[in-house]
DNA sequence: TTGTAGGCGTTATCAA
DNA sequence: TTGATAACGCCTACAA
């Protein structure tokens, strides 16, 4: 049984309005008695119940997510799934989920949706700060406001946030390195093919293949492979024969793809039956089939699903329960291939 | 704003008191109002405010966990870190946990331990049945006095427990299997050593044994590689220098111990300078320095302080909210190298 | 500056 | 078979 307002009250030979003043620092409470109580509060480790205090309090609380809009099977559904198990796991606490989804390829729609979120008037939010300098704004005005807000998938160092969720893409492209390198046993032609599906530039993308190339560069140069990177637009017509001619021509035995979109590979290399090894990221369910069956080798994943449910979990820890809450949270690179594929999924 | 018991008695018209009744299904209750009742509750999708249920019952639960005992840096160290961690963040549920350690080596003790628990009349019991057989009668115990339990690490499939969290051994194996033939090429001789603390017949071992084999089983003849299986006992004298001595006579490519105690045969191909590729079990710290240097190439690891923290966690959710607990928890097998080590401590 | 009372939603008890 | 009510610990508003 731990001790309540009552007990230190009587112990302190005041009322529990005067013992309620001091734990809150609210009013006017005489210094004597004031330091009695505290000294009290003190000794028996006073917690509040937080049964009472939810009950009493009962307040309800909303928490914006803003992050890109999506088809079945893309990589944004996946954080979405964790966001939507965490709603509903801590729906009894009054604390809902609200949605604000953007057009990644259109700053404007990411501008306009910041702006409804805001009139909605949120106690806290997520947020997937794909376009740069739309979000930073976004950003300083929630803090003018004092929402506490989080970043998913990747972050703005510059900002005033209260937690990032995400992975190390650095170290996410050195890791791919690695299992291609092994693959490969140390011999044969690599290929860097990046398939995007917006034309803006990728900070994610980017820094997985700075890590990629600078695992070789760490080598010795007896076991140096040669790399070529390409880079394909989904937005140009054709780029799918594009893709097809690169993988056919360039006798490669390995490829790495820096997104979930490797399953475009994969597809070309089932088709034609070429002997290539495959190395991409995340586990989306296009994916997934390619795992199943070998053609895709490795795949790193981030645990998307678990960004989402420690992002809002992180809100409710802070806003209900009072937890501090850690700042930057780095997810492990998880490597995925046939063996324990059905453990992750 | 949930749907409250109040809200419910206006609807049907009837008391407070009624509506409790239909809930709990406890005490008389004519039909026709029962039943007006349930589908008023259905229809509102009634949730029970935990906070004004917790604040009345009032109820402090007491979880036992019987574990093998451990020394600092011991596999076994890690499920007591998660299960403490979680004991901590739900402290203030007035939940708490209570540890009954046991000798691997000594049923008796594991016996002892248990009428120890017993007798402190747990409200639920979290058990590692490294010891089968005293275990089962422990089981049968819990059953007859309707004390839930969980098992973790490993199962006893023939028993009524809450839950179970763990891993797939066999397919622990398999995974093994595979990243020693990644890195030896598909050429070369491989050793499977187990180092076992303890003279008992271990499940775990066994299986991750039979996983590894069924792999290279798989396998085309022209692939296969020649496997030969070993077997420590630490408690003979002069394990170590055995240990050394098959190292170094077999001419192996790759060793597989399927085990947490991994470290010793990195320590041994550390100092005799031996090329050999080493695969392992389980981030324990005396492994840690290996991974990073490189010398062991892989360990599988089994989340062990996520097991714990699960464990307890579904207690919580059993006892306190009231959630339905899923009863087989299989944790993912991470494969863990230099590269992405550090995102896994 | 301090004390008191009412209420949050649920449970349990007692009276009708 | 049903209804009314006190209690859990905390917070807030209002009275003293």
């Amino acid at each position: 049984m731990n001790t309540t307002i009552k007990e230190i009250a009587r112990k302190a030979n005041v009322s529990l309005g005067t013992v309620d003043r001091v734990i809150h620092d609210r009013g006017k409470v005489a210094k004597k008695t004031k330091d009695k109580i505290l000294k009290i509060l003190e000794e028996t480790g006073y917690k509040p119940n937080i049964y009472a205090r939810g009950l009493v309090l009962n307040k309800s609380y909303t928490i914006a997510a803003l992050i890109p809009d999506y088809n079945k099977g893309d990589y944004w559904e996946l954080p979405s799934l964790g966001l939507n198990s965490a709603a509903q796991h801590l729906s009894q606490y009054n604390i809902k989920l609200e949605y604000f989804h953007f057009d990644q390829n259109n700053p404007d729609c990411f501008k306009e949706k910041s702006h409804v979120l805001l009139r909605s008037n949120p106690d806290g939010v997520i947020i997937a700060p794909v376009v740069n300098f739309e979000a930073s704004y976004l950003c300083k005005k929630l803090n003018h406001l004092k929402i506490p807000f989080s970043f998913i998938d990747s972050k703005m160092e510059e900002t005033e946030y209260m937690s990032f969720i995400g992975q190390d893409s650095f170290q996410s492209g050195k890791l791919a390195a690695k299992l291609i390198n092994s693959l490969v046993y140390e011999k044969g032609k690599i290929l860097i093919i990046s398939i995007r599906n917006n034309s803006e530039f990728n900070k994610t993308l980017q820094k997985r293949i700075e890590g990629f190339n600078y695992f070789f560069e760490e080598l010795d140069s007896a076991q140096k492979l040669e790399i070529e990177e390409f880079s394909i637009d989904q937005n140009i017509s054709n780029w799918d024969k594009e893709l097809k001619e690169i993988l056919k021509s360039r006798n490669a035995s390995g490829v790495y793809v820096p997104s979930s979109t490797v399953y475009h590979v994969a597809r070309i290399i089932e088709d034609s039956q070429l002997k290539i090894k495959l190395v991409g990221n995340d586990l989306i369910k296009k994916n997934i089939q390619y795992i199943a069956s070998g053609i895709i080798d490795y795949v790193i994943g981030q645990r998307p699903e678990q960004q989402g449910y420690l992002a809002f979990d992180n809100f409710y820890k802070y806003l209900i329960t009072g937890q501090k809450v850690t700042r930057d949270n780095y997810l492990p690179l998880d490597i995925v291939t046939k063996e324990n594929l059905y453990y992750y999924k």
